[in-house]
Order: structure tokens, then C-alpha cells, then sequence
DNA sequence: TAAAAATACTCCATAGGTATTTTAT
DNA sequence: ATAAAATACCTATGGAGTATTTTTA
């Protein structure tokens, strides 16, 4: 996908508030920035697009067969983008996500009972799956991501692991 | 429309070329760019999103599943913006629009036949209405907007109108 | 003649580039 | 140990603002 992308998102919104107030110094105000800066951006528009989207009539302006087309869909595309900003935004908000806990099988009734019933209400968006095996194999299983995190005994204490201890003297 | 528009094109562009290169380093050469400025534009954008699109991990990054609906929806709304470029410019590039042309009862026949004609023919997107009137009206409805131009004689010559000779001496 | 848009010009913010450090496998 | 991303710093482009001129109804 080459980037053939002549205008720019300021230019787009910039230009529909000049289309829908049919004035410069109308969207200047509402925009809260100088006239100047969006005439500028108009021209630049234009330039890029090799195509006027106005007609300058010295008491506001006028959409050309180009700019109303453009009009409209602009304005679909703004708002497309202004909804996927906020659907973005909400999953970014919540915890969400796949995570393969590895545990002891001495240990599997605690999890499988009230901790990950407790999880799954705080967090409904995070999907667990429980594997049980014991420490080494654990170990093993996280080094090659096969498990995102165990609880384990410490074996061994590999290299690239990192342990945070549960029971016992704390750091 | 407020703008609420925390992330602009470029941002989005260089975001789906990350995605699918899964790297930050491939996407800068194929971008023709230096791989630190991807990485200010995706930081500047999960932080106007308050969200992190990608997981680092040192051999490349790999989306969240926030960046897995960002990237669906960005690349139609980029598609969506390129189309939409293209047929604004193959609009502007033709000659369109509605002229409403007055002219004298006199002078018609002229014009509703061959001139017209051959009109047609060169830019078939203009649509041309003829009011036939004589000089001093069509003067009048040319100063109210409601005629484009007109052929008349130069009965008054009225102020705010632009008169170019036809017949006689030339300026 | 009275608005609205375009132009000229200056200043500043920000984006990109180079060099380097940090991270993760 | 190596490849990739992040950070630091500098520079330069370009966008915004003020003042002014031009346009047009």
C-alpha cells in the first residue's frame, strides 16, 4: 500500500466546516483559529487535488461539482474515523486478552475454583486456560511461550525467567 | 462538528504499514523513512488513543487487540480516503456545471443550433439553459444571478456588469 | 463601500534524521 | 550476542497568527 495520501485530516474537517458554514471567517470562529490558516489549508487542498472545491464569492463561498462530492464523503469519513477512535479507545480501556496459566496439579482446585471465578467477573474480556503439569515442564513451557505464566515451585531458577515469590521470605 | 480528531493520516498510514510488516524497521524502509520517526508517530498516537496498539518484543511488535480493530478500520477508511481523492480530482479535471445563457430573440436560432451543438459535444457534464429576453431585461436578470451572461446590446452598461464586445471595435 | 478572502511575513511547534542506548531473545 | 525498538538531541520544515491588500456584490 503506497501512501498516495494528498490531504490530511485537518485539511478534510477544515474544509467541511467551510462547506456547511459557507464562509471562511464563519469556520474560523468555530474552529477557534485564524482566518488566514484556513485559507491556506483550502489551497493546499486544492493544489494537491488539482481540482477547486470552491467558488470565492466575496460574501462567503460556494461548493464546486467536485466539492460537494467531496462533501459528502468526507463527512462519512470523519465520522467513521471519530467512531473507531472511540471503539479503539474502549478496548484500550479494558483488560482484554488470552493468558494460559500454567499450574500444579496439587494446586489446580484453588484456581478452578473461587480465584478464577473472581477473575472472570472483574475482567469478563481476559479468556483463561489452565494448564497443569508439574514445575519443570511449567518452566519449560514458559520459556517457549507455550504459557504465559506459571505457579510453580522454584526448580531451578532458569536464566531468562523471572520469579516472583508467593509464600515463603518476600523481596 | 467538534473536532475531535486525536490522530491524523500519517499516524493511521504508518500504523497499518507496521501492522502488516510487524515491524517498526521494515515498515520505515518501505515508508522510505527512519525507523525512530515511526516510533515517535505509533507513541504519539497510543497516547492521544490512551492505548497501546502494539506489544513490543524485541524481534518485532505484534498487535493488541485494541491495534486488531484499529488496523480493520484503518485500512478501510484509507482505502475509503484514496477513492475518494481520485473522484474528487477526475471531477475537477472535467468542465461541469449549470449556465443559464441569455440571449436575444433575434440571436437565437444561432445558438440553438450548431453553437449549442458543438457545446454539447466538447463537455457534455455542463447543462445549458437558454432565456431568451431582450437587452435590457437580460441586463437585469444577469445583475439578479438568475441569468449566467447573456448576448445583448450594450443598451446601459451598467456598472457592476462586465461587458466584452462582440461585434464592432475591440478593446 | 463594506464584507470576506487572499497575500505577505514572522515566529514557533513539531516532525524527521543521526547517533546512541535499552530491551528482549 | 544480536537484532530491533526506544531515547536524546539537533535541525528544519511548515503551519498559525497579525497586518495588510485585493476582490466582489
Amino acid at each position: 500500500m503506497s501512501s498516495l495520501l494528498k490531504i490530511d485530516l485537518r485539511q478534510l474537517n477544515t474544509f467541511v466546516t467551510v462547506a456547511s458554514t459557507g464562509s471562511f471567517s464563519r469556520a474560523a470562529e468555530k474552529l477557534f483559529t485564524a482566518q488566514p490558516a484556513l485559507s491556506r489549508q483550502i489551497r493546499l487542498m486544492e493544489e494537491a487535488l488539482n481540482t477547486e472545491v470552491f467558488v470565492r464569492h466575496g460574501r462567503g463561498v460556494a461548493l464546486t461539482a467536485a466539492g460537494e462530492l467531496l462533501y459528502e464523503k468526507a463527512r462519512a469519513i470523519l465520522q467513521e474515523l471519530e467512531r473507531t477512535q472511540a471503539s479503539v479507545s474502549a478496548i484500550g480501556g479494558e483488560v482484554t486478552g488470552q493468558i494460559v496459566l500454567g499450574i500444579l496439579p496439587t494446586a489446580a482446585p484453588e484456581f478452578t475454583g473461587s480465584i478464577l471465578a473472581e477473575l472472570q467477573k472483574r475482567y469478563p474480556q481476559v479468556k483463561v486456560a489452565i494448564k497443569s503439569a508439574m514445575s519443570g515442564t511449567l518452566q519449560q513451557l514458559v520459556t517457549e511461550h507455550r504459557v504465559d505464566l506459571a505457579v510453580s515451585y522454584n526448580v531451578s531458577s532458569r536464566k531468562y525467567l523471572q520469579y516472583t515469590p508467593l509464600i515463603g521470605k518476600r523481596r
